[in-house]
DNA sequence: TTGTATGCAAAGCGTTTGCAGTGAT
DNA sequence: ATCACTGCAAACGCTTTGCATACAA
């Protein structure tokens, strides 16, 4: 295990830098593969991965996993934070809430460190969009 | 997408049942393998992995699944509930309590539809090795 | 007898790694 | 001039699929 040397400032890492910062929703591999690509043609899959993993190691990404799906990634300076899934659209959002009971639902002789929530339904466009599709079953 | 037709009861089917149920935790895939082939020894992985996506499809299975990690699968008729993962053993223990307020966490415009919830920390053994373990130290 | 279920092996997919060349310091 | 970083391609681990056979109905 290495201690961390130094890291180089290279296209690559900063074309990548830039993507998941402009996103503002979590990317996955090949996402961040193909915007980072517009500013830096050349970029590999392997290099995307290297980069992901270290920047999550060292701190500056989180990875955020939906079941069934393969990883994305955010910035971990978005703060604490949870995610709403769209089971419609498959897109994910940020919620910026957090449920405050949780360590009275921890069971005794178990200690809390920290949680992840994912909510899942339809977001306000998939909400819209049902509606306009089915006009003679509006009232669900 | 077939509609469900008939489903025969086979002894790999009915071992891979027994042993979901007899376990009281989710099941990595090849642990359904490994217990299963202690009753049905020829057992193969491409079954495995078809029953558990056959049950998982027809209800009688749900999917668990942890970050970085490959899923699981225990009994829907577990119910409703929620994950405890203990950072220092890996293992995976139920929780049968819920947070109250998630709909009043959920944005408006998106409708609510279900929740993942997993907590992390230390489980109650792993808590005491802790202390056994840094006798100098026990006062945290 | 019919058609689903099975086992094997091969294919798929996302991710990781070895290696020689590239480029930041 | 170093040595980390990169791209390519091969390797990897988990999961899925094609196919001929086995077996529940």
């Amino acid at each position: 295990m290495k201690l961390s040397s130094e890291e180089r400032s290279t296209r690559q890492r900063n074309a990548m830098q830039d993507v998941v910062v402009a996103a503002n929703r979590p990317l996955l591999a090949h996402e961040v593969l193909a915007l980072a690509q517009l500013n830096v043609p050349g970029l590999g899959i392997a290099t995307v991965y290297r980069n992901l993993k270290a920047m999550v190691d060292n701190g500056t990404l989180l990875q955020v996993v939906l079941p069934g799906q393969n990883p994305r990634y955010e910035m971990a300076s978005h703060g604490h934070h949870h995610h709403f899934h769209c089971s419609n659209c498959e897109l994910v959002f940020d919620i910026h809430a957090c449920p405050k009971n949780l360590a009275g639902i921890t069971p005794p002789g178990f200690t809390l460190e920290h949680h992840d929530l994912t909510l899942y339904g339809k977001c306000p466009s998939c909400n819209t969009l049902d509606v306009a599709a089915a006009p003679e079953n509006t009232k669900k």
